[in-house]
DNA sequence: CGTCACCTTGATGGATATCAAAAACCGTGG
DNA sequence: CCACGGTTTTTGATATCCATCAAGGTGACG
């Protein structure tokens, strides 16, 4: 990618919204470019945070590995999101592997210099500090999928969550950019690809996506967020009638 | 409370850490005080963010509805925890509702005013920052937790979690310094309270545990750790010896 | 001392994991 | 172009674990 395009790329996304163009200059003048190829790993699981990176273009795919020994994605960054972000700010360990999904063009800055530059400049830590925050919110609403119960929902929480982060809107519907298999979306959904399989398959026969091997095309979006969390049987209501003090099991 | 016991506990927590003088006090006066009984609810989850609060004492318990309908404990917020902090400054809606589960005394500022002084003022942005990105990990942790199979695993990882966020030590080990039920820890390993009631009683058997009406003592963590996140039979290692680029499943 | 909420334990069924085997798909190299 | 091998996917049969249902026990509190 040629050095005027990655700049009007970069400097459209929220970690350089709103700042003045000197104050972006010196923020991108920091940074070094990257391009990636498919499978590399920016950093893995418990990694000392050396860097901190924002995805210009292509994917890149979170994952963790859990007690069980078995990954789980939690999410898969795309142009404009920021990858490791939190750890650099507090010094954790990262607490998952970067690893890239589709040839991708990242920006990235030592971990300090970092550090740096958002103590020296207010406007570039409001930036971070809203990111983040969108960050904790995706990972709070997550939370609220892996507790669901009925496997039909968890998939399609699952699928909407990738559609959401790494789809492109076709005429069909929204079709996954990067190879994905059975098994990625059971790991995601905390099931076996052969459930998974099973599902797809009644899915693909109703009309609501069409998969094929490592690819994934969803039509009736809607359809899947009804399934996923729409009032069916129980309808229990999101918010009692008690809207002012006490009850809600006052524990 | 006394006017004087409050200022110095709240002053001392994270988001007054650092502070000038003169900027606490300004952080603090702009807040007013609440004593909140048991049962109070701070806020309902999906409600626009008015607040933002900060525990001076007690405990508040923050509580996610799924579109099941079924209820999760997301975490216990204590002493010095912020309390819809990630929400008023997106403002997004609250994900979650919060009860005092423990007479509680807490810091209130109006939305608007916080926003006002965070943006004001670098030192609380970064201390507003720090305590973000201490939330954000732990909700990374926490879905690591919810995507554990094994229904022991489950019950140990939430109740170390309870125990992190609200255990006293006492000569014997940890104890639940509010009411629990077994319905609550089902709650947040995404059980039922038949099968928790079962497996705390296995460990009492085995001396684990004490757990009694609404009461719970965690005798040997370090065991209950290993039976979370202790490597067994699945041996699977963290982290591969390929440290470099490529592999690590290159999709 | 009765009532209510919480807890325990047993029996059963159902949903999903597991095991097994074959089919579809894709890249590769003859 | 076609045959081959490996990977992914599908489908079926079985086993297992946990939810569900049922019944009774226990402790707290009026």
């Amino acid at each position: 990618m040629e050095k005027e395009g990655l700049r009007a790329i970069a400097t459209q996304s929220a970690l350089f919204s709103g700042l003045s163009d000197e104050l972006a200059e010196l923020l991108l003048s920091a940074s070094t470019t990257r391009q990636l190829e498919k499978g590399v790993v920016l950093f893995h699981q418990s990694d000392a945070p050396e860097r901190f990176l924002q995805v210009v273009s292509g994917l890149v795919r979170m994952t963790q590995i859990s007690a069980e020994g078995t990954q789980t994605t939690l999410r898969i960054m795309r142009s404009g999101d920021l990858v490791g972000c939190v750890c650099v700010l507090q010094q954790f360990p990262y607490p998952a592997t970067a690893t890239v999904v589709e040839e991708a063009v990242v920006l990235s800055w030592r971990s300090a210099q970092f550090l740096d530059l958002v103590k020296r400049h207010q406007a570039i830590m409001e930036n971070t500090l809203r990111i983040v925050g969108r960050y904790t919110k995706e990972m709070v609403e997550r939370i609220g999928d892996a507790s669901l119960k009925n496997v039909e929902r968890r998939i399609a929480a699952a699928l909407l969550r990738l559609a959401a982060q790494a789809g492109r809107q076709t005429e069909d519907g929204f079709e996954l950019q990067f190879p994905i298999t059975r098994d990625d979306l059971a790991e995601m959904a905390g099931l076996t690809y052969f459930t998974v399989s099973r599902t797809l398959s009644l899915w693909q026969k109703q009309g609501l996506v069409s998969s094929g091997r490592q690819r994934m095309t969803v039509f009736m979006p809607d359809q899947l967020a009804e399934i996923a969390y729409g009032r069916k049987q129980t309808a229990a209501c999101l918010r009692g009638p008690n809207s002012g003090k006490s009850m809600q099991r006052p524990i």
